[in-house]
DNA sequence: GCAGAGATTTCACCTGTGTGAATGATCGCA
DNA sequence: TGCGATCATTCACACAGGTGAAATCTCTGC
């Protein structure tokens, strides 16, 4: 159940037999499935537990009055929405399912539980975290300075390589469940731009991405060196 | 010394004078002093200590190849530098101050020890690292869906609110010590265009901020609300 | 008191991206 | 088998914001 979250920590620290068990044992209790296009929390609402995705993509956002929606990041497989969310009274933002979604919800308890007795699964939560702001900074580099081919570019790269750390890739190629309005939504495009700059980004990407966060952002433009699939998994 | 720290953080616990002492203690050691537009820490360098910001203003900020400089936050008086950095190898991005800085550098050891001994610090710093990150949300939806007045007159909100929280004003008005293309590289927008934009908003703004959050958002643009004089402090 | 660097302000012009609308594809479902 | 909903695609036009350059203005140091 838990596997991708197992799959993606041991990148950091090598979980032993009981931390996986552990895990796992987490992840098995509370499993609930969410239609596409489904909140799994609204703004406003109080946090009650921590979500791990087991299937499905998910994305946190935000929406101002007047419809304008910023997608703030996506969560695939193996993420949890926030770690750390009890110490807020309410949510400033919605998280919301992209495709069908299979999520474990893990208490407050179970949490605390696991951090207390498995330091090796604390220090691998710790970094998560640590992984997490740091593509939010990213995101923020990449709304306030670089062109509409080099966002999706940039963002094709990471969704790319965060899902082959889940082992969701195969080969060059992956499946990006992402309509055209929803990529417009989190690189600040419409939908209309986003078509002709994706094709851009289709041309000119022959490329491999390597390394963690790619950085194309010279005069050149974006290299997505992703060959995708836009298709739903079979379930 | 701590003094804007600690007024910052009673805003959500109720600290007792022996957490003060402490915050105090850990304040008072290893002082630096930095000029105008150097570096605190760069891209690349492994972090050794967290830095409590005493006096002056820094920014965190990414550079891409060709120039291109995203400021990604802003520091003031109280605030701290990742409370949690050391668990990274090294930094992806860089520190630097705006105007002159004093700042502490609190070793690792010495905040897991205030962490260890201060249930309520603790607690504290947890709060302090969410609003942080909510903050860095609000900047991704800034960045992503507003126009050029919405994200001048939301981020001058934002730094009024912040400073205020820690004393830092007087009345309607504070100090900005911000030049037009750090505010610029802070928006997204280019140095030029940050001029009518923010006479826009000084037209505009009559309003008081209210709340954490201020999201004037909707199609009558921003008010900003605040008085800012663009000076100095006096050293 | 002067020189030089940095910051602000203004202008004219250009371009990247948004808007609205119309047409085709695709897919789930009755 | 066909209907409606959701997405993708394309086009023509509008405009927000970028670019480059030049003219002040304001410090700061010598």
């Amino acid at each position: 159940m838990a596997q991708h979250l197992i799959r993606k920590l041991e990148h950091f620290v090598r979980l032993s037999p009981e931390d996986k068990q552990a895990l796992e044992e987490a992840a098995r209790r509370n499993v609930r499935v969410f239609g596409a296009h489904q909140d799994i929390i609204s703004e406003g609402d109080s946090p009650e537990h921590v979500n791990l995705i087991l299937e499905g993509w998910a994305c946190r956002y935000k929406q101002l009055e007047d419809g304008r929606r910023q997608i703030i990041s996506f969560f695939v497989p193996g993420d949890l929405c926030d770690p750390h969310v009890f110490v807020l009274r309410e949510m400033d933002h919605s998280i919301g399912t992209i495709t069908p979604v299979r999520l474990a919800e893990i208490s407050r308890d179970v949490l605390l539980n696991l951090t207390d007795r498995y330091p090796r699964i604390t220090k691998a939560l710790w970094w998560e975290m640590l992984v997490t702001t740091a593509i939010q900074r990213e995101w923020t580099v990449n709304l306030g300075q670089r062109t509409a081919l080099e966002r999706i570019g940039h963002l094709l790269c990471e969704l790319f390589i965060r899902l082959r750390t889940v082992g969701l890739t195969e080969g060059d190629s992956c499946l990006l469940p992402v309509t055209q309005v929803e990529l417009g939504d989190a690189t600040g495009l419409s939908n209309v731009h986003v078509i002709s700059r994706a094709a851009g980004v289709a041309e000119q990407g022959a490329d491999r991405p390597e390394g963690q966060a790619p950085d194309h952002s010279g005069p050149g433009g974006a290299s997505a060196g992703v060959a995708v699939q836009r298709e739903l998994p079979a379930p």
